[in-house]
DNA sequence: ATTGTTCATAGACGTGATCTATAGCTCCTG
DNA sequence: CAGGAGCTATAGATCACGTCTATGAACAAT
């Protein structure tokens, strides 16, 4: 009793219009085909199926039993081809992103925005978190994609390298003495220097560089925020580290002005990390075509 | 996409053992047919369903989707095939009988009861009525079989003679004075006599001989059951005509007498109807054995 | 009678599922 | 570090079996 399942297929559509006519017409096959499944499967359980009426089939009773269960089966199976379907032109899903809130907020958002307009079935999830946290989601499985600063050197991922972006100091009208001058390391320590404080790539960059000019990094206020980070340099509290595209509004408006250094900061990299081992979801895929 | 339904199975399998390897031996199958199966339900969905990791196959999150739809969908299937299983072997399934009440107790009653030894899981149900409701009974297919007093003559209905009976005049102590004196039917009717009131084949029987010999049968009294028309004739209020099988008791503790007539009355057969059109189930055909 | 249904059967055909063999990969172990 | 033991993927050959066409048989309706 080892039926091939594609036998209930048969069946369902048998039961269901009650001819087996019908039922070949409704699979694209020939009615001695359905025929011969039906026969297959009475043969194989022993049992009969359908009463032959002169105008079509009914079933027994125990073929109404059969029916109950294959019913029921065959409504799911078609369930789930709809659903795949639907995963597949995005019609449903969902898309999970990991990285900074500074990074989705600046970068991100207006990617995200683009895409929800044209999948508006694909459910977007956000989970903000240090470098290593989001490599860390990613190898878990619990999101599909990171957007983290470069450089990414775990073998397991596969980063796309998908947006220049430049760190520099920053300051408001209170230091406009500063405006336009261009200053030296030694010069910008005597000012209050104000730093994101949770052990971020641009943190690391940025103290790495004082070191290899020989000189300690000491900031006067540490920030968990880079909105904060803007706000206190306008303010006038201190001279913020931060990334240029992330304040070209301020700049514009005049609200904050960029400090010159006599030496060249090195731009960052942002990158798109994925598992090098896992298959991306459709919903990835795009997200990814998108933002390239 | 037009999946052949057997992938799902090998899809089912694939993902519970997590093993394209365990599934295929699950299958009875090779690897590689497992590794083919699933290959096709990914091209034919476009939708990777499976990460193959160095240990086995884990289900990407669209794999997931999937499998929460065809878990159900086989599980479904498993249990059909189990209840089919179940219903050839009577371990459950119905057996449905339709005739009167009084070949129920007298004929039917034993072979139910060892029946139902046999096969306690086969649900028993017993819908008693005159013959031509029995005969609608088994035309709507609210019966697998009819138990009825012959003749009949229905073309749609295969009949199985499978008992012959007697029926009798009998008589309780009050009327000792007729027993072993053959009597006439002249004689006979101008004691009161006791019918079964309903439109019964034994009652048409015995009212056509008594017009073959020229006679009209006017009966005393009328009663609608065999129970009944048996107690009457010991309390001595008539002559009772029954089926001698079923006073078999009576006769012989003495409580009722069969009077014997000068005209030999004609032994009536009971048959077995099943409609000729319609596949018996399991059930039934196992009770028709046991009957013959 | 005749025509149009229905399902069943027989036999031929050809696709496609399954097989064997093998490669590539990771992990574990002596 | 080499070798073994897992795992899955791929290629190519084979043949079972699902599907087809053609036809029959039974029944209903005109």
């Amino acid at each position: 009793m080892n039926n091939n399942y594609e036998l209930y297929k048969v069946f369902y559509w048998a039961a269901k219009t009650g001819s087996l006519t019908q039922a070949a017409k409704a699979l694209y096959i020939t009615q001695p085909s359905v025929s011969h499944a039906i026969k297959q499967l009475e043969d194989n359980f022993g049992i009969t199926l359908f009463y032959r009426n002169p105008k079509g089939v009914s079933l027994t009773q125990e073929g109404a039993v059969l029916y109950s269960y294959i019913e029921q089966s065959q409504i799911l199976i078609t369930l789930a081809e709809e659903k795949m379907a639907a995963l597949k032109n995005l019609d449903s899903g969902e898309l999970r992103i990991g990285g900074s809130d500074s990074l989705f907020k600046h970068y991100i958002l207006p990617y995200l925005e683009e895409y929800h307009r044209k999948y508006p079935g694909v459910r977007l999830h956000l989970n903000h978190g240090t470098t290593p946290e989001v490599i860390s989601f990613l190898k878990e499985g619990r999101i599909d994609l990171g957007v983290v600063r470069m450089p990414i050197t775990d073998p397991q991922l596969e980063v796309k390298e998908s947006l220049e972006l430049q760190d520099c100091f920053v300051a408001g009208p209170r230091y406009a003495e500063l405006k336009d001058v261009p200053l030296s390391l030694t010069k910008l320590q005597q000012y209050p220097i104000i730093l994101f404080s949770r052990n971020s790539r641009a943190r690391m960059a940025i103290t790495e560089l004082f070191q290899s000019y020989g000189h300690t990094l000491k900031p006067e206020i540490e920030v968990g925020s880079v909105d904060l980070l803007i706000e206190l340099a306008r303010k006038g509290l201190g001279i913020s580290y931060v990334t240029r595209e992330f304040v070209s509004k301020e700049l514009e408006a005049g609200s904050l002005f960029e400090i010159k250094l006599d030496v060249q900061l090195p731009p960052s990299q942002v990158g798109i990390m994925t598992m090098r081992s896992m298959p991306l979801s459709s919903a990835a895929v795009r997200f990814m075509e998108l933002i390239v």
